[in-house]
Parts: structure tokens; C-alpha cells; sequence
DNA sequence: TAAAAATACTCCATAGGTATTTTAT
DNA sequence: ATAAAATACCTATGGAGTATTTTTA
């Protein structure tokens, strides 16, 4: 059973006339018998009493009516639920990242574009060390960084992990080494 | 917006895959595809995410997957009702009348099939003068007669009114009269 | 590379239209 | 006799199938 066919016997319920009915949602009388036919034989029940003078439903038909009303008002219902969620998820995502990091970001926006292709994603160049704060100001919604923020008003989530190599000449102090700390490299 | 599309969507959300969802509901993978297609581009939203490696609702999508299971149990609630109200409606009608009267119920019992055609109805052959007492013993539901039953206990429709032509001889003590009463002809 | 989904195309079922008949008042 | 609904028949839209390509992990 469809919504539909429901649509169009409620249409004739209200209308109680099959042409008036079939005017009223732009098809032909014809039509309009047919489906009404269609959704009785799926029922296995009749739903008009096309006998009398005026067009009654039979308890069947009392029924039927009820309920396709309230499947108008379900789809209505979710439009409106539809609608709701539209102003909020369309808007825009302002996310701060620098020349190196955005490299990995790419990725992820043709995934979250895909999600939500009403929502404009803005990247913002910025300095690293200045993220954490501009996330927390609110001038950024997401920030691409390179070290953990340290920071509980912030959390963070790794999305790509890199290795570093070092590269030296022999000649230089640390040029036998097998591995360099950061911290050495400060030095 | 069809209740289909919503149960074909239904199925891909709780299988999280076309494939299966298609298996589950006796159709191919394409057409599972182009039904999905198909109502996000009505609803204008995107459903599902394709991009991750499980199947995952949009936000939309949540909302539609939610609607799609009220629509499933309006629709059971609606079988429901039906169903029950069947079982008050299949039975058997006895409707009580005599030869003269049973050609006017004809008509009635017609419309009346049309109506409820899974009642038998029983046409029941009685003296006239016996109806009133058996439908108030409950052996008739209905009965025919040509005269007011006169008891509170019973409820009286006209269903049809008849015209009675007297006709006697001219030599007979009334021949010459315009009009002659019921009681008259008792006499 | 293998799986799952999307696309291309073809076909056919069925909803809807036109013309007409039947029914009810 | 008239108005409304049902029926007959035909057409065409669009949903579903098969075959294939594209995508992504």
C-alpha cells in the first residue's frame, strides 16, 4: 500500500466524488475509479458506498480515512524535522591549518563535503602555535596541528601519523648516530 | 514520497549494504541503488554515506530511517484496526419477512452486500404477526412488515410505501362509494 | 585486487489517458 | 434524461533487470 493511493481516497472521501475528486489532484475520473479499485482489492475491503445518493465509506472506509490522514500528518511531520536539521547543518566550517599540515587535511574535506555538500568548508591559514588558541576563541571550529594541544579545553584526534628522517653529513657531530631525539635537534 | 522507497531505505540502513538490503527484499543491487537515488534526490538530502568503509546514515538520514519506522507501525496499526473491525463485520444477518413484503427488501439486501459482502444474510419466511416477537427474542435481526409493530421494545423504519387499489364489482354493496377505509373492509 | 556501488541500456508492467458503456436518480 | 462512475482499450512513463564500469579499502 502507498501513500498515494491513500492521498487519492481521501481526496474522494473528502470531495465525496470520484470527478470532483479527480479535478481536485489533476488526473481523470477514470483514473482516479481505478485506483480507488486498486487500493480496495490490496485491502481486500471495500471502502466506498457507491449505492446511495451521496458517496458514504463503509466502517472499512471510516478507517482507511483516519489513518491516511495521519500519514499526512507523519510525512508532514518529517518535512518539517527535515527542514529543522537543513538550518543547522548548512552553514559554514571554518578550519585552521598551515602550508605543511593541509597537505593531509584534503582528504578529510572531500570526505565531510560529501556528508554535508551544503555546509562551505573554509580553511584558514594560520601559524601551528596559534591554533589552539584561535580554537578556543571560537574563530576556528577544527585546527590541523602537528603536536598534541595539551589542552582540556581542546580535544584532539590523530588522523595521520608520518615518519620524519633526519638527514646529515658525515661530517657533522651527529652524522654516526644511529637515531636523534627532537630535543637534541633543539640543542 | 512513497512508503517503498522509505522500506527499501529501511533495509539498507539496518543491512548496511545495498547488496544484502537488495537480497533481503527480492530485488537486484542496481535497483536498490536508483530507489536510494532516487528519494534522496526528491527529499533533496543526501541519505547515506557512502565513503566509509561501513555504510553510514547523514544526519538526514537518521531522521528518514526514524519517520520510515513510524510509517511501518502506522501501517501495522492500520492492518490492526482492520482486522478487527473484520471480525465484527463477517457474520450472518436473519432478516425475517413474508412473500408480499420480501419483494420490496430485494433492493435492500443488495445495497446492504455492497456493503458488508462477507454478512450472509439469511431471508427468513414468517407469518408477518410473528416478526415483532421473534426480533424481540432475538431469533430475527431484521424484519419486513407492513403494519406499525406499536412496541417500545422494537424500532420502526418505512422503507417503502404502496399504493392499495380496491376493486369490487359494481353490484357490490360499496361499488358506488369514492373511498373506502381499512376497517370497512373488516366488516 | 576484490568487493561493493554506480552507470548504461533495455524491457515490460502498470498507471493514466480517451472513448464508451453502465448505472442510478 | 442526465450526471456520475465503471469499463475497455491503448499508450507511455518509469521502475527493474542484465551487463558493465567505477570506486575504495
Amino acid at each position: 500500500m502507498e501513500l498515494y493511493s491513500l492521498r487519492v481516497f481521501q481526496t474522494v472521501a473528502t470531495e465525496k466524488s470520484f470527478s470532483r475528486a479527480a479535478e481536485k489532484i489533476l488526473r481523470t475520473q477514470p483514473a482516479v475509479s481505478l485506483a480507488i479499485q486498486r487500493l480496495e482489492h490490496e485491502l481486500k475491503e471495500k471502502l466506498i458506498d457507491r449505492s446511495g445518493k451521496e458517496l458514504l465509506l463503509t466502517d472499512a472506509g471510516k478507517i482507511v480515512f483516519d489513518f491516511s490522514r495521519r500519514f499526512d500528518h507523519l510525512a508532514m511531520e518529517m518535512n518539517i524535522a527535515l527542514a529543522e536539521m537543513r538550518d543547522n547543518s548548512s552553514g559554514v566550517l571554518v578550519v585552521g591549518a598551515n602550508e605543511s599540515t593541509s597537505l593531509y587535511l584534503l582528504h578529510h574535506i572531500v570526505n565531510y563535503r560529501r556528508l554535508y555538500p551544503k555546509v562551505k568548508v573554509k580553511v584558514r591559514r594560520s601559524l601551528s602555535s596559534n591554533i589552539p588558541s584561535q580554537l578556543i576563541d571560537g574563530e576556528l571550529e577544527l585546527g590541523v596541528i602537528s603536536f598534541d594541544p595539551q589542552d582540556d579545553r581542546l580535544q584532539a584526534e590523530v588522523i595521520f601519523t608520518d615518519h620524519l628522517a633526519f638527514v646529515v653529513s658525515p661530517e657533522h657531530r651527529l652524522g654516526d648516530r644511529e637515531s636523534v631525539s627532537i630535543t637534541e635537534l633543539g640543542e
